[in-house]
DNA sequence: TATGAATGAGGATTCATTCAT
DNA sequence: AATGAATGAATCCTCATTCAT
């Protein structure tokens, strides 16, 4: 049943059906068919839309960062001053669209192949560079240049930990409790390196 | 060319292959040949040391755990007083052989595993645990335990945070610098904490 | 070459090939790839129309229990009467399609994994079933219930054992010599029984 | 443990298991190391006593033919008489060391084999002609050549039969009923061809 | 005589991919 | 645009067999 205008359509539908595989099956049961199966079509759709698997895993891989790229764009439209917006970068970090299981177990997978993937280890960079750059522009406003990377840097870190954590499952942290983490860590740096601001 | 007490020299053999193997080719590309092959064997007989594939990965999980469990032990034994020892934990994650970049990738390729494999999750909460436990210890003895229990909840963030940084390689990091940043993070809180105490 | 509609050809294909396999290899050397290539296909074609190999396996012998059935219908459709009908039954069990080599090697084949695979074992059952009523319900317009329940129950053994003789040829049975000696233990039970009866 | 004079005990530990194996696994399932490990001994030593796994089974088929034999002998010598020495062969078709399900699971595992392996064909024609002159001798005695040769047929037909059903566990046919019926259709067909003769 | 280490061929199965429709 | 039939390579695993001890 040919439709037209059913690209965008179907690549979502697909790319949702690949995080969800993941999250249920591993990224090594993540087969083709499972995930066309899941999107309600067959197997080789998948070559018309995205070229064969690496395609679809890359497309993805992309979806899920340009998601994480949204969360920032909008909870930092909502606020104002270096601080709020530090709040609003880690907020968007542990937005609802990014706490989902089966996104938080897609990431993880995401970054297993990193290192052999070129294309994935390239979004990789991107959003690494996009958090830290977001930290900077702020920071730089309160204190020091070195200061400011060294804690941007830290609370990179200490979010990419808390990631980490929340999917291993094995520290029973929820969503909140890590957003309280980061959130504390970097109210302590500043309260540290900026003792004479009156802070809000 | 079976010879009489191989099975330690066999099972390390395989098991030292499988984090090559994972570190070039990523768990998707580890297929027993090839770490037979690399091990200097025939694929026939990872069965008979480990059983099958599954078995294999889960030796190698845990051979990397009891590893890591062995730097904490002597760098614990080396040291004295609480300060000292929350700073062999924080070195023993970070000792060499945790570090090279096989064993690095080895670890986030399990991560990636745990979810979808009950025998792995066990072994990582062991190893969760023991990181904890091994920070409360000493935290206790120099701050209130509800403090305690929040230092080593955030260094152990911290420290996987760092690690998966090292492993993702996005960020930039060596070991020097990423043991650092954990002995910063951790300074920092008992300053916070414990201003009244002269601190070695 | 992917063509639409090839289900109940290919099937059929894979069976045939099946029987002529076991025939020739045993079904010790029943491989998928002999199957596969005797049906002109791939090995991996199997997977798409019966699952497995226990699939393929299962569909054979159904195939199999069917055909009999079939013989058993087409022989009954043009008789009348008790006596016809008992013949045309001892017929249909010796007609050529059953008699074929390949078709009774596969039955041996079969015989020898029913109490290993329950899938098998019904499949069995019901063949030998639909046998005794069969003979049951002729039996039974000439002789007294109990008579006509052991005189079946005979027959169907020594239909079984005819077989089993032509199987192993260590006999020297034909097709012809075997269901001359069930007709004649057919009709020597009901002399014994009816006297009285006037016989066709 | 090397002893000496181990030979015929291993021998026939080796065989027992190996009937025991086809009987729970069906001849599929029955490998070398399963046998070893029921026998108590290492695979290896297969090879030692049997040359190969072809060599085991060959050794196992013969076993039970001459378990068989030895049954003959011992039921008949404690007879006189033809009619005697006939319910005496039926007898010992049906004696317990026949009867066991596992002996019986192998025999028809065996037979399953026979057109597939000349060395097993000529073990199971030597155990079907002995039974068919084993019947004919005492037979003899009692109807013309003829006759006898129809009614050995018969019986020996009617015995595989009922082997068979006792195999397949689909006709509800215990040993006792098995023999029960080999006995009445010898009765029958001596009554029809010796009516004269008053019989035992 | 006995073990169990080691091999390597072979089998079932899975799966990405291609292609006719 | 969409299907699902078909392929064949690749993988895991089993197992008979060989061999050093």
């Amino acid at each position: 049943m040919p439709k037209r205008g059913m690209e965008p359509i179907r690549q979502l539908q697909f790319i949702e059906a690949t995080v969800e595989i993941i999250h249920e099956e591993g990224l090594h049961g993540t087969t083709l068919s499972r995930v066309a199966k899941r999107a309600g079509t067959s197997p080789g759709l998948v070559a018309h839309y995205f070229g064969d698997k690496a395609g679809l895993l890359h497309a993805t891989f992309r979806h899920l960062a340009k998601a994480l790229g949204t969360e920032f764009r909008d909870h930092l439209a909502r606020v104002k001053g270096p601080h709020q917006r530090l709040r609003a970068v880690i907020d968007a970090n542990f937005a609802e669209s990014q706490s989902s299981p089966a996104v938080v177990s897609a990431w993880l997978a995401f970054w297993g192949q990193v290192n052999h993937r070129p294309e994935l280890a390239r979004v990789q960079r991107v959003v690494t560079n996009r958090l830290k750059s977001n930290l900077l522009f702020s920071l730089r406003e309160l204190v020091p240049a070195e200061d400011a990377d060294q804690i941007a840097s830290g609370l990179a870190v200490m979010i990419d930990g808390l990631w980490l954590r929340a999917m291993l499952r094995t520290g029973g942290l929820n969503v909140a409790e890590a957003r309280g983490m980061a959130r504390d860590y970097l109210e302590m740096q500043l309260r540290t390196r900026e003792p004479e601001t009156l802070d809000a």
